[in-house]
Order: C-alpha cells, then sequence, then structure tokens
DNA sequence: ATTATTTGTTAGTCGTGACTAACTTTTATA
DNA sequence: TATAAAAGTTAGTCACGACTAACAAATAAT
C-alpha cells in the first residue's frame, strides 16, 4: 500500500463523498474544486495526477470515477475519520459540530495500529456521533491489489500474469496484438493528454489506451530498468 | 497566537531538546541540521525565517538562542507530544519503543480544547511513559506577548508602549535617538544579512540593531499603512 | 443550428521547504 | 601564526500544490 500526501487523501475524500451525496457515481473537476475550497485548476492537476496512479479514471472533459483502490482509500479515510469523532464526541467532551474540524485533522494520523486500537478502545461502534456508519477495516483487502501495466512507471519491465476483463472483444484484441504471458513488456511512454501508454516488446512498440492497460495484471521484473 | 507550519513547530523543538540536552543554552545551524535531518542549508534558511518572526535570536555566523516566544511555542510542543505518549501507552497498548513516531505527527494538531482535554482524560499526569516530565500548559502566558519593534512588517506604524531593558546605556541610547513614547515609528525596511531594521520617525530615518528592536514593545497603528 | 454559458484544461507563476554547489567565516591544529 | 578543518551562508534548483489568465470542449438556450 503506498503512502498518499495529505492532499492526494483529501482529494480521494471528497470524491467519495460527492458520489455518495448525489445517487450517481460520476462527479466533475469543478464539483471537487468546489469542495474541497480550491480553483477548477488545482482540481484539474490533482485528478491527473491521481488518474496516473490508478486510483481514479476519467477522460480529457469526462467525468471522473473511483477505481476499487482509490475507493478503498477513500473508505480508510472516511473510516478514521468517524472513528475519531466518535472518540472525540464519547471521551473528549467534543458537542457534535466541534468534532469535525479536529477530526479533519487527526484522519490524516498514518498509523494503521493506533486505528485498530482507537476502535477497540471505543467498542467497535457500528455508527459515529452523527449516526453515519463507520466502514469497516479494508486493511485485508488493500494488501491484495495486484499491479497493472497502467500502474507500471516509464522504463519499467514486466510480465503479464492476467487479463481482467474476460470479453470475447477484449481477448481478441490482445491475441491481435500478439501479447502472450511469457512477453517482457516495456513501457516506454506514457501521454498525459490522454492517459495512453507507448509500450514495447519482441521487438515491436504499440499504443495502448489507459483502460485496456488497467485490464492487464502484470508482475513487475525488479532491476532491469 | 499565530499560527506555525509543522516545519517552524519542528525546528522550535529541535532547538528546545538541542538546548536541554546539553547544559549550553546556544545551538549551532550543523546541531539543528542533523537532529532534523536535513541539510545545513536548509536549516540556515528556516532558522533565518523563524528569527525574522522573533522567535529565536542569533547573528550571522553565531549560536542561536530561543526567545521567551519560541520557547513558549517549543514547551507547547513537548507538553503535547508527551501527552499524546502517555495516551498512546496507556489507552492504545503501544510499548514504550512505539510510541515517539505517531506522537511525532499527532503533537501538530492544532485544538486547544483537545489537548486540556486529553489531559484530564489522562488524569493530569506529571510524567511521561519514558519518565519525562509534561510542561503544564502556557496558554496563558503567550496571550500576554506584546508585539515589539522587531515583530512590525516593513510599512507599519506604531507608537512606543514601552522598553524592556531597563540598563542607563540603552535609555541613554533611546534618548540620544530622540525617541519618545509619542513618537510615531514607520518601519522603512529590514536587512537580512544582520536582522537590523531601517525605521523613520519626525522625518528622520535611523538604522537601529535587532537586538535593540526587540527591547521595544509596541503598539501598532492600524490602518495606516 | 447557432450562439451563449458552463465546465474543464493548459500554460505560466508563486510560496514553501527541501536540495547541491560554491563560498565565507570561525575554530582547531600544526 | 599560518593553514587546515569545521561550521555557516548564499545562490540557484526542484517538487509540490496552490493560484490566474487564456483557451477548448461540452452543454444549454435561443
Amino acid at each position: 500500500m503506498k503512502k498518499l500526501t495529505k492532499s492526494e487523501e483529501d482529494y480521494l475524500k471528497a470524491l467519495f463523498h460527492l458520489i455518495e451525496e448525489q445517487q450517481n457515481d460520476e462527479v466533475g473537476t469543478n464539483q471537487v474544486a468546489q469542495h474541497l475550497d480550491v480553483k477548477p485548476a488545482s482540481a484539474s492537476a490533482m485528478l491527473k495526477k491521481l488518474r496516473k496512479k490508478s486510483y481514479i479514471d476519467f477522460e480529457k472533459y469526462g467525468k471522473i470515477r473511483l477505481l476499487p483502490s482509490g475507493r478503498n482509500l477513500a473508505l480508510d479515510m472516511v473510516r478514521k475519520h468517524r472513528l475519531w469523532e466518535t472518540f472525540l464526541h464519547e471521551h473528549m467532551h467534543f458537542e457534535w459540530d466541534e468534532v469535525h474540524e479536529v477530526a479533519e485533522q487527526l484522519e490524516h494520523i498514518d498509523s494503521e495500529k493506533l486505528i485498530e486500537e482507537l476502535e477497540r478502545f471505543l467498542g467497535h461502534p457500528k455508527f459515529d456521533p452523527h449516526g453515519d456508519p463507520i466502514p469497516p477495516s479494508s486493511g485485508k483487502y488493500q494488501a491484495l491489489d495486484k499491479p497493472s501495466l497502467a500502474d507500471l512507471k516509464v522504463g519499467e519491465r514486466c510480465y503479464i500474469s492476467a487479463v481482467n476483463d474476460h470479453s470475447s472483444d477484449f481477448l481478441r484484441f490482445v491475441k491481435e496484438l500478439g501479447l502472450a504471458l511469457s512477453s517482457e513488456i516495456k513501457l516506454e511512454e506514457t501521454r498525459d493528454f490522454d492517459g495512453s501508454l507507448l509500450i514495447s516488446f519482441d521487438g515491436k512498440k504499440i499504443n495502448v489506451s489507459r483502460k485496456f492497460a488497467q485490464n492487464v495484471t502484470v508482475t513487475r521484473i525488479p532491476g532491469k530498468k
């Protein structure tokens, strides 16, 4: 599990809340900017960064969706926030309207153990002082996240270990490209403007979409850079 | 009481600890840098910044001393750190060697109320899990800090409300300058290289040392900029 | 369907707090 | 005391995450 900056965590949490508040599972750049009290240009830059890390996905001028890894991280933030709110209310004599501001700070504390202990200390509460549900610990699932082709850094090499999309279209496309499980693949370039990737294998270079890359699970080849 | 950045807080705390560890009350740039695991150049820049804010004092190539306001802030950090360590040890099942890392994060949480409540919750402990003393709340004293000439921003105007150094040398110097309690003073410039200030009053412009300025308590004249 | 408005992106700038490299001052050693 | 070493500073760069201004795309309104 990677370490995120405070800002990255805030953006993922914002996306999660915006998706929850609407029934729609897609949000726009401006909504995110407004929610975090930053300008759209700032949000645009950050969202691009989160896309490169495969926490979210969107196409240029398109709506934003949370990917599983991003959703798990957001859930973790919500879990921490609501546990801290419960602590502040029940043990620190904070009123319901005072807890949020401080919980905003406490939720960024990075300690798996602290959160587990805090939850035990609080008696494994199911709801926070506002009545909102506290998500369960997700640490176990997150550890199972597999890297995809889209997670590679430029210059890294890998083997394909699996493909996640089993549609016939997808599989036919893989076959046409000449990709096989034994192919050694190198990420040559990434293109920011549309998120696509230039990869090389067997002496060929081809361009693949980000969506495609996210469906190809890989095993990194270490050392070779 | 001003808001400090995380870095500023870390530097003040480092200075406090370095001064405590030695019997000497003066520390050097390199010591600070080493303690915080940064390069001397980085420490140098930060220390200059803290000097401008009158939390510390030093002359070029000289040793660094904590001024009262800086010391109060450092004590506040130590207080918070040790209260959190106590909390982690006594209620979160952290071992003595696990508490420090997380307390380093928790000490930056900004909430007066939380710390007061935490102290009450812990039963007003006098010592942390390592046996180190927990400083008392200093919020009350800090509120009494008076601004000095050295606290002004360029362009600000003020009246002198008091002088803190009552030595005859100092008072004679004040008199020679022609400064009086009724003089309206304007801060024209500050010189980073030695910390001295250019002030104007009664149509005259004179240069005074930082040390001098810190001994002159002032009342800001608002609005006039 | 064409224009207007809203939404989103890019390019370039700024402050913060790191960094390296080069330099100056102080302190220690020969 | 002259020189070497250590300590401290400056100048210039970088990454991060904000910002504004200008532009492009998508959606709404005429």
